[in-house]
DNA sequence: GCCGTTTTCGGCCCGACTGTTTTCAGTCG
């Protein structure tokens, strides 16, 4: 709890969104009323998603500003209000003297919901996880009315579960698991379609399992060899069109089986989000209609449609809907309109704008590196070293920065001889150090073809230090893009403070673009990020940072998180044919 | 608690699997 103050309390969407969470599960323990628990978690889940900050909105437009927020209300209005002015929220805070937060991690079990957590804690007094375990290991929830040996067994294995399994998975590490489920499943005779779904499906940066729909007459024959997976540890369920496997990596899958006839109504249920997976039922209820994972059913029970997933949507009226963007941030109203996002493709993408090579801390040459771009079909690739500040990845200094000049001016000259279509833009990817200044002199950088600029230490600053020294890096009129602006890994190292609201008006004066970093531990600038930049009018660079040829497929991440964050061909600079990128480059 | 081409009140997505249930509640997708 933080202090009240003249100065607002900065509390982030995200953490006002964990409050609303929070407040929706002890409701729930406390029994209450399961719509308005509905609604709390709602309210977090937009919170969450939202690519403004609530505090700049509040801050910009007062509690208008905070108005006309789907599924934000005067209850949940008045409590982000209350959160950003004191840092806190009574009501949540009434609540936990009702129910200890223990009971928070409690319903984190496996298989223990409300009702079972509650009667848990009413009848044995249970007030934390460790307390839960004792009352199991000593017998004492077999005991418990609508309890037996089996389920207190059950609990046992969802706490040791819960203490050694990783909550969510970066989506690159699901990856591997997801195709080698598909090849595992091809075997099964008479199976028909395989496809990963859920979060996977979506692109999300994290994910929490891996959801995987077939469709096969013979339910029980692809059960069967799913859980014989080599790599299951543990069957969590097994029934004739559903199953829940453990991995030994800790990761859960989930198996749907269908007919064929149903795949298109299963694959839009199973790919979700649950959030717009309601919104589209309770439409086509308002319809006459009904959607299921078996199809679109008039009230009279007849089938309308489902083996195709867009006959759904078109169903209640709508254009097919990319799954990057199934998360409720207004696109069904988007899709209503015709006014979706034209997906970016692959083939949008015309060059890598931030690649390493030896001569810092990648592991190819120069050649190599453009030799591989070339393959991918690229026009052109920046080549963008360190600079000398980041010393443990041997960062170029002047002379050396000046020599590599003239050796991608010889090999472009090279490339042109060979009359290949293919240029290596001169470039670097120069450090922001701690004041705000660049680490290359401005004789140097102004030499070069295009200017990455990224943060690489000296992380622990206030957000308002952080953002000054940005936004001074911005107004040298020197760089074109900002490296991976929050410098953010996934899993391991949170975001550092930065406004990246005030950044980017900044980046819109200056003509400068923000990256989007395509490896798959940063994918920063996130998905609504790209919302806000695209808000903002500020253009997008979707990059990899490969420090190997085998980097370089990872754009893929990055031009799915890019859909994610609604961008267009319009809104990435890397879209942008040679002649045209050279002509942004220079408008300084 | 939120929301409105049926509504400002009265709805709020729909179905599978499990365990302890004697007919279904709880949990999960
Ligand atoms: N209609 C409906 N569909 C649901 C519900 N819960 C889940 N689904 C669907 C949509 C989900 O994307 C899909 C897979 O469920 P998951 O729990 O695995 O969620 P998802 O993969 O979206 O996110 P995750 O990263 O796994 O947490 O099942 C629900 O309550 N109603
Ligand atoms: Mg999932
Ligand atoms: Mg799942
Ligand atoms: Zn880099």
């Amino acid at each position: 709890m933080r202090l009240f103050g003249k100065e607002p309390v900065r509390m982030e969407n995200s953490e006002i969104a964990r409050v609303f969470f929070e407040i929706a599960d002890l409701l729930e323990l406390k029994g209450g009323d399961l719509f308005r628990v509905r609604s709390y978690r709602n309210a977090g889940m937009v919170a969450d998603g939202l690519p403004e900050s609530l505090k700049t909105l509040y801050e910009d437009g007062g509690e208008d500003g905070l108005k006309g927020i789907p599924g934000i209300g005067e209850s949940t209005r008045t409590k982000i209000i209350e959160m950003l002015e004191t840092g806190g929220c009574a009501f949540h805070r009434e609540l936990l003297t009702e129910m200890p937060s223990g009971m928070l991690e409690i319903l984190k079990v496996s298989g223990v919901g409300p009702k079972k957590a509650a009667l848990i804690h009413k009848e044995l007094g249970v007030k934390t996880i460790d307390e839960l375990e004792k009352a199991a290991a000593e017998g004492r929830i077999q005991e418990l009315a609508g309890f037996g040996q089996v389920s207190e067994e059950k609990i046992l294995r969802g706490i040791k579960d819960l203490k050694s399994r990783t909550q969510v998975f970066k989506l690159s590490f699901v990856t591997p698991f997801a195709l080698s489920f598909v090849a595992w499943l091809k075997k099964v005779p008479g199976i028909i379609d395989i496809v990963p779904a859920g979060s996977y499906r979506r692109w999300k940066e994290t994910v929490g399992d891996l959801d995987i729909l077939t469709t096969c007459s013979d339910a029980r024959a692809v059960m069967d060899h799913f859980v014989k997976h080599p790599e299951v540890r543990e069957v969590v369920s097994m029934g004739e069109t559903k199953s829940t496997v453990v991995l030994k990596a800790g990761l859960q899958v989930d198996i749907r089986v269908l007919e064929k006839k149903a795949f298109g109504a299963a694959l839009q249920y199973f790919t979700g989000s649950k959030a717009h997976n309601v919104a589209i039922r309770d439409r086509a209820k308002r319809m006459g209609l009904k959607i299921s994972e078996y199809g679109v059913f008039r009230e009279n029970g007849q089938w309308v449609a489902g083996e195709k997933e867009e006959a759904v949507y078109a169903a209640v009226g709508l254009p097919w809907i990319p799954p990057e963007l199934r998360e409720m941030r207004g696109e069904i109203e988007a899709a209503e309109k015709g006014a979706l996002p034209e997906p970016l493709k692959r083939s949008d993408i015309r060059g890598d704008l931030h690649v390493h090579t030896k001569e810092s801390d990648g592991t190819y040459t120069l050649e190599q590196m453009a030799e591989a771009a070339m393959k991918l079909g690229y026009e052109y690739m920046a080549v963008t070293d360190h600079s000398k500040a980041v010393g443990i990845a041997r960062g170029l200094d002047e002379a050396r920065i000046m020599a590599q000049m003239q050796a991608v001016d010889e090999f472009n000259d090279k490339l042109r001889k060979q009359k290949k279509k293919f240029t290596v833009l001169k470039s670097t990817e120069v450090d922001i150090r701690a004041d705000g200044t660049l680490d290359h002199p401005e004789s140097v950088l102004r030499k070069l073809d295009l200017v990455v600029a990224s943060v690489h230490s000296g992380f622990s600053m206030s957000m308002d230090e952080m953002t000054k020294r940005v936004v001074k890096a911005i107004r040298t009129g020197l760089i074109n893009i900002i490296g991976h602006p929050t410098g953010r890994l996934i899993g391991e190292r949170e975001p550092y403070l930065i406004d990246l609201a005030k950044v980017m008006a900044e980046a819109k004066k200056y003509n400068t673009a923000l990256e989007l970093n395509s490896y798959p531990d940063r994918l920063d600038l996130n998905d609504s990020h790209c919302m806000l930049a695209k808000e903002k009018g500020v253009l997008v660079a979707i990059s990899t940072d490969s420090h190997s040829i085998h980097h370089l497929a990872n754009i893929e991440y990055g031009i799915h998180t890019a859909r994610r964050g609604w961008l267009e061909k319009k809104d990435v600079l890397n879209t942008r044919p040679l002649v045209e990128l050279m002509k942004i480059l220079k408008k300084k």
